[in-house]
DNA sequence: GAAGATAATTGGAACGTTCCAATTATGTCA
DNA sequence: TGACATAATTGGAACGTTCCAATTATCTTC
């Protein structure tokens, strides 16, 4: 049953109009007659008839195919899933629907997934580019003049749009912030070095350091995979040093759960013993214990301002590219340990 | 620049074929000769052509376009991050792209997406139905001979196949690892009541107390909303009551994570004085500390699983629906304290 | 070298929609 | 009522592909 689909002229058919009066319902465009258009509209529910999408888009342009791509390097890590949830939001209100892919930073997967995006008619791109995208991997599709949004991570070069966080002015209030609690030797945990987010928090982090009159140490910080596990391993080894970082900014959130983990297994009660600082502001910062001081860049809302760049660009048709670098705040909670913070943990008990 | 798109008819211009040929090449047809189908894929790779799917497809059956959608009831769950992250990974690897969207809860939303997905023609769905999705909702889909596979919930009624967790048979092993350690109360914190997947579960909770012969406290279970939040709430009443339990097992292992944190809160060590486990095994359970005692399910194994059994259907034709119930296996960790776990922590200090 | 088989190629119709130019119906005004 | 404007509707071409039936080129075999 079921079989052969309906179509419009099916609905002229039934409905005594032709297919261009159909069409024009369709559109909702104010050239039809308001009973013409009910009847029409009553026949199309009674047949239920599904607009054939791929027919529209093969007579229009492709920027009407209300279809947006957003690929992602890392899925599995709840900064990359909120931001993509934050997307859907927009993007699924304003009509159109997401193909998401992962890549697992993989430029290979990347390439693969921008080309069979491409082959569906994609309206724009919303990309958090795999570890060694480069600016010839965007060439072509940014030639074709599709808008192009890059999230997180820029590639140098290229020609297209990007929404990324202030994350120099971020990991410098985090480092004010510890100093101004009295610690002297502050780590930098995590991250891979050979991205400009790293090298950007990196250089924030020496910068806040000499602003505060405070020696770098280039033992203190300690790269490692930016995920909880590495998170793990880059506090065990900040442990092992001969003399002892009392402190921390992690390259991310789950950087800094992974830092509290390992904190815990050494019988150091993170917040108390430690402090520890994260970046992003991923939803479990609130909720874990202690509940996690971080540099707040809202991934939901990164993801709705990202989609909503987009979507100008996409209605716009040719518009040029634009370099929002998003403005991003301390959010002080128990996993730093200040004074305040104290206070208040001992008046919950 | 790049204004007007190569089509099939300009390579077939500039190979000196007809357009026929040119499409017999991109299908990779045995019936053209080698030298040709060199010299058109060399024209093709020349022109920088992109192939458009939408076009073919009108010509082809829907169940070509090399769509499949996946839209999930929460995305912010890591489970169902990991979920997408494995159908993602079969999927592309067999040439398809899929359209995810979040519904987050709505049943609303998730008519839309699910009507839009159709309008774009995708070869088939997998969905994890959004709380109060009946069998209704999916009949015109299923009838249109679209493929469809639930995960995760079921929907009474529905024709069509799922995937589901051997929830029954997960929380049994948990409570009866629980009173095999000579726990006697024994709560079951967090998740919506209305919800089969809750009942499932709660029906395995109060079977495995019956066989070891424990009295069921309905006060016992308290119910939330299954998140890390909902989690700390549902321990945070379970800790109000005048008998105490002494371990529980929770919902999922993000209810799990709460549960450890509002211990913590109330300077109870989870592990040590009391027993927790969760249900699904997310990557944090293994590197949390205590690292969670946890029912596995295996998340991207699982949307690894859907994806397969949802291309076998698309591939088949028409297919019958067929349920299954995917095993599960309890994973002793640190965060349920037995013997050995104490040991072997013992030995890590 | 004629006949038949096989290999390779091809033009044209079809898919379901939109858009344009053309047509018909309806209203207004002197 | 005729002339004109405006409102509503319409047929046909076009979009880029696939598929069928038909054609042409190349082999075999006797």
């Amino acid at each position: 049953m079921g079989k052969e689909r309906v179509t419009v002229i099916d609905i002229a058919h039934a409905a005594g109009v032709s297919k261009s009066t159909v069409s024009l319902v369709l559109q909702a465009s104010p050239l039809v007659n308001e009973v013409t258009r009910a009847k029409v509209n009553a026949v199309i529910r009674e047949l239920g008839y599904v607009y054939n999408r791929g027919a529209a888009n093969l007579r229009q342009s492709n920027s009407k195919s209300k279809i947006i791509g957003i690929v992602v390097n890392d899925l599995t890590n709840s900064f990359f899933a909120e931001l993509a949830v934050g997307v859907d939001m927009v993007v699924q209100s304003a009509g159109y629907v997401q193909f998401l892919a992962n890549t697992a930073e993989s430029v290979d997967r990347q390439r693969e997934v921008i080309a069979s995006m491409r082959e569906h008619g994609i309206s724009g791109l919303i990309l958090s580019p795999a570890r060694g995208t480069e600016a010839a991997d965007l060439k072509s599709l940014v030639a074709s003049g599709i808008p192009v949004v890059n999230v997180v991570r820029q590639v140098a070069g290229a020609k297209v749009s990007s929404l990324v966080s202030d994350n120099h002015a971020g990991v410098s209030a985090a480092v004010r912030h510890l100093a101004g609690l009295g610690h002297h030797r502050i780590a930098f945990l995590g991250g891979f070095p050979d991205t400009a987010v790293f090298s950007e928090r990196l250089q924030g982090y020496r910068d806040a350091l000499s602003d505060m009159d405070l020696a770098v140490h280039d033992e203190l910080v300690v790269s490692s995979a930016p995920s909880r596990a590495g998170g793990v391993a880059a506090i065990e080894r900040a442990l092992l040093l001969r003399e002892r970082p009392t402190a921390a900014v992690c390259f991310n959130d789950a950087v800094a759960f992974g830092v509290c983990d390992g904190l815990r297994a050494h019988r150091l009660d993170p917040g108390e013993d430690f402090a520890v600082i994260g970046f992003d502001d991923v939803i479990e910062a609130q909720t874990a214990v202690p509940a996690l001081t971080t540099v707040s860049v809202d991934p939901q809302g990164m993801g709705r301002r990202a989609a909503q760049l987009l979507l100008k660009q996409i209605n716009a048709g040719r518009a040029e590219a634009e370099a929002i670098v998003s403005s991003v705040r301390l959010v002080v909670r128990q996993s730093c340990g200040s004074a305040s913070d104290k206070r208040e943990r001992l008046s919950l008990l």
